[in-house]
DNA sequence: CTCTACTGTGGGAGCGCTCCCACGCCGCTT
DNA sequence: AAGCGGCGTGGGAGCGCTCCCACAGTAGAG
């Protein structure tokens, strides 16, 4: 009963084109959905394959052929660091699900040290998958271009700069600042401040000038002193806010540029005795669990995390296939989230 | 400058072979580490190598040889619904670092439907990976068994029963039980109850076991009505709090089998008045992001996920280079994390 | 009735490796 | 002095596929 070990005979093209009575160059067309074989040749091919639960060799294919059936997702680890971390579960969520249907394999890439860096890089190049998405945020990241110089297909989770010139899919930050203050004013806040990400990365300058859009929209004065910024940890997000309660006693709502500084911000206002809402009414970015369950529960906008996995997957998939043009540019609008912290 | 095409000729060990001035089999020999080579051969090898950026083509590697430098990391969807989702990571992190010394690839598998499963088991017999590393927490998974069938090395993270006979690393689930009720009535709680995950699964057996013992050994009188089952989630621990609240109205101790029912047990404490942790002290497990936010925040017993990541990396590759007779099995303590809630 | 233009087919030639056999060459024993 | 074992080595065979060329058969056009 037991199979006897790993190299047991699996079933190759060649037995099966042998049971369906036909030529490997047949088999192989049945298997690849070439349009130029008979139906009778399809049927027989067809049953012979689930006979024989046949199964093709990858490594052949891609010896063969001049793709793998693979990609990678990369994620440098400094990412990984600063992100809610279920942002990457329901990115791979994404991905995977789009992938499934497509009969590719997702290939895992966490990039910790210069070490891994440079050994990802010559994966690239040697050609062992056949696109990558990437997860890259900070704007001198030279992953993307790297990939475009050696014609890999590639596809990032966010831009690095406005004139981002190789494929991605992103989320509407500055719309999401926007509705973020938007929200606030709207509840009668007039002294509304801001915690921002690095800014060095886009993201965080988008959410800042969603930030100051939406300021400007309530009528409100632009105020430099109500905008702090901070990393993206919690830490930075107390630092921030000690900042801003120190520099403006008056403020009262804050919109924080990730729920995980929401959270810091959170401990900061409650040691000062401001009471959330009623004070100061404070408001994040992710809607992650951390927001969920936080005291009080933290209104956030929600960004479509796992569609945009979906959207990177078919988006490097059609570049693959047929390299169109013009690289994909998705922007995914975002959606707010209210609880009681508003 | 700009390479020119995806078949651009990336160099071969023919290449390589005939810039050092030997023959195939030594520059194979050179590359695998084969100490049959002279120092000179090495060298040129060594010289011709870094002149070319030669580096080894993978499918041609597994096509001719019986391995494919991969192995799989398989999520079942439901796992990841239930599980605190940076458990995943974490793991992911552990098993990415181990496989990146051994440059073997990380194969991500998410299981969400019968099709994919299936799909996937496909996969396993056709020997794609060299190995694979499963989550597999319910007692009646037969992947597990499968990979076994199939001669395909497999380690578990967690086991499925006590007589789990596939290779596995796992946590002291039971001694978390312990030391967490240890903590409670070290500081004089004397009512202490439990809310314990879905009881088809083993780690919920074993923290519900270890409830128990560090009851008994705290001398108090063991009460089935201070044991209320859920599930994991949130939703489920306020369920189960309720539930125990009305049973037990004098309890003044909870010990949560995870820090997501923690939180959802909190919200009922809280809204029944009790004081956490004067009235009422709660303690969770897995020491979550969750926790730390949490208000008060949140004790509670740390897994060293990562490292179990890595261990079971460890161990995986351990039995594909050389399957010793005795699966691996490894329990790994936990640590009590003290914070404000108790 | 021949000529062209398909469509479906079989099978050769590789893809770039690893495995392994066979061969020289050395220093050692008898 | 001839014989022996080993080491380092070269290169053939083959892994299972895809690509592509060549060929039969059929059908439509002249």
């Amino acid at each position: 009963m037991a199979v006897s070990g790993r190299q047991t005979g699996r079933p190759t093209l060649e037995e099966v084109a042998a049971r369906a009575g036909v030529g490997r160059g047949t088999v192989s067309r049945v298997i690849n959905g070439s349009p130029r074989v008979s139906d009778r040749a399809r049927a027989a091919v067809g049953q012979a394959i689930a006979e024989l639960g046949y199964v093709p060799n990858r490594a052949a294919r891609a010896l063969a052929g001049a793709r793998t059936d693979a990609i990678a997702l990369v994620i440098p680890e400094t990412e990984s660091r600063l992100f809610a971390e279920p942002y990457f579960l329901d990115i791979i969520r994404g991905v995977s699900a789009e992938l499934a249907d497509a009969d590719m394999q997702l290939l895992l890439t966490l990039i910790r040290s210069s070490k891994e860096r440079q050994r990802f890089e010559q994966y690239l190049s040697a050609q062992r998958v056949d696109g990558v998405l990437l997860v890259s945020v900070h704007g001198d990241d030279p992953l993307p271009d790297l990939a475009r110089e050696l014609g890999v297909p590639a596809v990032l989770n966010g831009r690095r700069s406005a004139g981002e010139r190789v494929a991605y899919v992103d989320s509407d930050n500055v719309g999401a600042g926007r509705s973020a203050v938007g929200h606030l004013t709207g509840r009668g806040r007039r002294r509304v401040a801001t915690i921002t990400g690095p800014l060095d990365m886009y993201v965080a300058r988008c959410r800042l000038d969603g930030y100051r859009q939406g300021v400007e929209a309530a009528g409100l004065p632009a105020d430099d002193r109500l905008v702090a910024a901070a990393d993206f940890t919690e830490e930075g997000g107390r630092r921030a806010m000690r900042e801003l309660l120190d520099r403006c006693p008056d403020l009262d709502g804050v919109f924080a540029a990730s729920d995980v500084m929401a959270a810091g911000a959170r401990g900061v206002l409650r040691e000062a005795g401001r009471r959330i809402p009623d004070d100061v009414a404070l408001i994040g970015v992710d809607d992650s669990a951390v927001a969920r369950l936080m005291d009080p529960p933290l209104t956030s906008v929600r960004q479509p995390i796992e569609e945009m996995g979906r959207r990177m997957a078919r988006a490097l998939l059609q570049e693959i296939t047929g390299p169109g043009p013009e690289p994909c540019r998705v922007v995914l609008p975002t959606e707010l989230v209210v609880r009681d912290s508003t």
